[in-house]
DNA sequence: CTTGACCCTGGACCATGGTCCAACCCGCAT
DNA sequence: ATGCGGGTTGGACCATGGTCCAGGGTCAAG
């Protein structure tokens, strides 16, 4: 037995909950775990090292599934560095996507907040003008259906 | 009756679907409307604003129940500019803050996407060696409790 | 008088990523 | 033998923003 850890110490070590990885398992991100003879599950620092990974894809912007993607890749026998490449350069042009369509409605705030007149009455207020406006979003970038980020416009 | 439509007009109207509207209703964001005898719903102009309205707001990040919130300033009789814009002042931080989380993702998955050499070995990526790294983010923005976007962190 | 387009309701369901609960079992210390 | 801190299960529940469905009513046209 190589440094078996029942599931708190698991939690504990990764910083996630018991629940979490219960969690993972469940949706088949974790391998089920051996058990003691009383049910207990029982891991190992292999199971560390792939809870640490998948929080890290997280931080990245991937998915769970997307993330588990990465683990068959990286357990593949066949699956080439091109293939962990494909799904991050997706996983980037989304990224981007958002940091754009983010920018744009950062520079329509601030646009509209520096033209508030904090002491006015609200029929003064630009963002209010803004949102009540028929087509408030003529020249702008957000009204496309840039099926990234956003609002979803699927009618 | 000022050009009162039903349900299915206002929709066509407002670009959502039947039952956003009466989601919205049911949430608050929509007054109960008027009814037909036979129990139709019945609406005027002033709820299509309402839903162009929340759809801009949508675009601008703001939650429904942010929106509603901005609706119940609008429709107030004390409220003042400087309380739209505080409100406003708000999501532009949250903007802001996730735009960096963003950005920090995005140079990160830029960097590991540069130096992965598409035609070797999986072992030869710098994108698993990373995710696999003990401490990937010793020096990155996204491992700060930054409440604001990204992953989640309430243990 | 029937067909079709519309409307009504309550409630279930979707994705995402968990979180919590009750009710039970296990093993060790007191 | 009793309590306590672990562990187990299945299933419900959270937020967010809808979407869909069954089973029924309404209404105008043909």
């Amino acid at each position: 037995m190589i440094q078996n850890f029942r599931i708190g110490e698991l939690a504990g070590a990764a910083g996630v909950r018991r629940d979490t990885i219960r969690y993972y398992e469940r949706t088949g991100l974790l391998p089920s775990p051996q058990r003691t003879a009383a049910g207990y599950r029982l891991y190992d620092g292999s199971d560390l090292r792939r809870i640490k990974f998948i929080r890290s894809a997280q931080k990245l912007g991937f998915t769970l599934s997307e993330t588990q993607t990465l683990l068959e890749l990286q357990n593949s026998d066949t699956a080439r560095a091109s293939d962990i490449l494909a799904v991050t350069l997706v996983k980037l042009r989304q990224a981007e996507a958002k940091v754009s369509d983010l920018n744009t409605m950062r520079e329509i705030l601030e646009r509209l907040a520096a033209a508030c007149p904090g002491d006015a009455d609200k029929s003064e207020c630009p963002i209010l003008a803004f949102l009540s406006s028929d087509n408030p979003f003529e020249s702008t970038e957000l009204d496309n259906n840039r099926s990234a980020s956003g609002v979803d416009t699927t009618y």
